[in-house]
DNA sequence: CATGAATGAGAATTCATTCAT
DNA sequence: TATGAATGAATTCTCATTCAT
């Protein structure tokens, strides 16, 4: 029954973002009155905050796919192309995740989860592994990670917010390009 | 008369952020109407856009300070520093230029100028200077570019969107660290 | 204009009290939607604090019509009268006056003129002059007056809270009765 | 099982008073769903009603401790210290009491008891012995109770209603002066 | 050139209450 | 005996925009 209301708030959320998503919208969606919102979610910002939790652990579960490779750089480089392609196939998912404005500021603290921490983890982890075989140019790891991140969200929060547009002749050209922008950087830093 | 609305809106705008530069707020801080300010601008997006154009220029005119510098990799890591300076400090103004959702599209054909190819360019152009001084890798400055790009945005707008707090232990630790990555990043692309 | 929502908000207030004292009850009074309202006052409990003004004012006014007795005594029985008066004929307005949790409290602060004080040093006025002359048993005056205001506000709150139904045989009964058990009062305190 | 409810909303409306005392609040209190409250009591304004009843009931017996003094004089005065200690320490019971619109309006013809009137009573028979015995002035003794009445029930309704805040220079102040005030009046109308 | 006056549409939230089960 | 599920009707307030004057 929440699930009902989450869903409906996710849907809404990704057709039309999260300026859109409002209680009246998400109780007309379920056909539901407001006031029943209110039964299951105490406040909007709690709403956004599951919509979070869900976005983000779709992401993770994506970016556990990597682990078919043997490879590090492999995996590393996967790593890349899969978060490239949640960011931009769910840009008001990425929106809420990693650029919005964070709503969940109140309430993160109670939940001890950090979903930033945990991406850069992630990526940690898999560049870690890298090292660990000698595979990438060795500098401090927590360094190359964040370089990694900065390049992937830079490289994603500037296409959904179509700030890419005129510098490729079209959207689908850009979209094509900046997979093989991060394959071109995965080789600046590889090392074989 | 444009130029008292804009300014104010301008004023407004890196004071209190987007959420709070409205119609009426521009109108009582220069002592005007509402409706006035629908006698200079149509539309408050295209007051938007106007803001834009100036902050656009303003950053333009700071990048262009690395002209002092005569070795084009002293040129392009104060660019980079340069560039995160001015989102760092100026976080609502990086907002509305790089990450807000733009709000030119409606008006974009009017306006032939596009801030975001030109911010490219400029980059691009001291990426070219030190290729063809054989300083750094080279490989297409186009990509490399975008990858310089990719890399600053990622950078910042992940540090004022407040991504980076558990990462780092303080947010004045993280700014510290940041411009360390850009400098070991700039390392790592350089051939002497 | 602003007096146009005053008048609705006053008289609607008069009639059905505060609870329904809207503002969309007062902007369909009027004939206007609920965001005009907002035009003229920028917060409900602004417009609570005219009302209170208003009504405080009127009672002020009421008041000072003791003056044509000379008699300071009679000054006195009559300023409890009209007192007595103004509470019973306008019982929301006393219940906003007196009763009802005070909501000016923000903005009293800017309002340096305290109605409640003033209604005090009103009635201590009056007794400072039968003192004077001798008329009524002489205690202090500011003990005497808190007396006077004490009885009369238990009075008329008791009358309009409906809890004096029951001793009387009517409301009418009531009423009839409390002029003279303030008449009686002013009796045991009066010198000669 | 109603006493269960009732004991909720009587905790829970002296802690925070009417405007939080719902029937959702109460429900919770006690472990049970709002659907349940409505098994025991029609409406709220009974369950309002019966708070009334409890706390009416409590005042009475604290107002029985007077019989230990013999002298009808100290008696009486106890019963406006008793009266005011009561009000001063359960504003929120008093306010329900004696000052909130009444909301036994509509159950009163079946609740025949009526305690205002009891608390008027009990007053009166206080008054009475006085009489009796000479100890005070002798009118009307219906008269002299309605008056001790409305002076006790003004002084404490002044004071949990915050009115006398700029009279006195703080709460405390005013606390400790009512008590004065009262006793003050004893002496007024007391005979030796 | 300027505005006073106005609003429609929308936002989040709360509450007493109902009723089929 | 109990409740899960639901809601209608409120509430205050904000904002971009319009238009006759």
């Amino acid at each position: 029954m929440k699930k009902l209301i989450l869903d409906a708030a996710i849907d809404l959320h990704a057709e039309k973002g999260l300026g859109f998503t409002t209680i009246r919208k998400i109780s007309e969606r379920i056909g539901y009155s407001p006031a029943t919102i209110y039964l299951y979610y105490p406040t909007k910002d709690v709403i956004l905050d599951a919509i979070q939790k869900v976005v983000f652990e779709r992401l993770f579960t994506t970016l556990k796919s990597i682990d078919v490779y043997k490879n590090p750089v492999e995996k590393l480089k996967n790593l890349g192309r899969l978060y490239i392609d949640f960011g931009v196939k769910n840009p008001e998912e990425y929106d809420l995740m990693f650029i919005h404005h964070s709503p969940m500021e109140a309430v993160s603290n109670s939940q001890p989860m950090d979903y930033f921490y945990e991406t850069f983890v992630i990526i940690q982890n898999t560049v870690n592994a890298c090292v660990a075989q000698k595979m990438i140019i060795d500098q401090d790891t927590h360094t190359t990670s964040l370089q990694l991140w900065f390049f992937l969200h830079g490289l994603i929060s500037l296409y959904v917010k179509n700030r890419l547009k005129h510098i490729f002749q079209s959207d689908q050209q850009a979209l094509n390009h900046i997979y093989q922008v991060w394959d071109q950087y995965i080789k600046t830093i590889r090392l074989h």
